[in-house]
DNA sequence: TGAAATACCTTGACAGGTTAGGTATCTCGT
DNA sequence: ACGAGATACCTAACCTGTCAAGGTATTTCA
């Protein structure tokens, strides 16, 4: 990946809402949903990924649940909840005010 | 301040070195900088301006010396180095491409 | 049958930011 | 003269999110 997480810390949540906003999904899939969005150019760790999971269930931003796996590996779905739309929104308004700001303090001329 | 600090991390050292581009400064002004730039939507605690600065220093990307005081509390200043100019450089061009990655993380149209 | 992909999870360490203190000087109003 | 408030610096201990490194189990395909 060519962007440290570093740089990303305080939006992963914002960025799983958004996926899950879309649709219900799994660890896996939505990893490489990112992969994929970024072009390959930043990647949740696997660590990462199922600790904001956790932290999302306990905050009461999104439910998980058990595929009805028929064929291939168990899969834990998640759906976000009323309350997570709600978290979502609020990410992405700070998520756009967070660039405005950063726009203004990394300006060097007069 | 209606940014939390989470959203800023990994980006306070871009936006030390951009202040100091334009030229020296000295903690309180430059935290004074932060705030006017932002409208008074951003602010670094002390403690992590402080630790900044140190760890800028132990990089080699600044250096300090007190000022001349001949009235006032004492001041130290701080000068970038070329080093640090490239470092900025540098941490630029990855807060831009943070941007266009999470601008395209968060789309939740088709 | 064995490698690679799919799919999940946990533990411990680390780095940067925050809380909560501390010191000292200068200015201005009363 | 005195106290409040602004200026100006600094540190130790803690908190939180990320990461490295490990683990388990299933399916697919050569």
């Amino acid at each position: 990946m060519s962007i440290a997480g570093d740089l990303i810390r305080g939006h992963t949540d914002a960025i799983i809402l958004a996926r899950l906003l879309r649709s219900d999904s799994y660890g896996y899939e939505i990893n490489k949903m990112i992969s994929n969005l970024s072009s390959g150019r930043f990647e949740l760790k696997e660590a990462t990924l199922y600790t904001a999971f956790k932290r999302l269930e306990e905050a009461g931003f999104i439910a998980s649940y058990w595929g009805s796996s028929g064929a291939g590996a168990r899969r834990r779905y998640y759906a976000i909840t009323p309350a997570g739309k709600e978290a979502c929104h609020q990410l992405m308004l700070e998520w756009k005010e967070t660039k405005e700001i950063m726009d203004q303090l990394l300006i060097t001329e007069e």
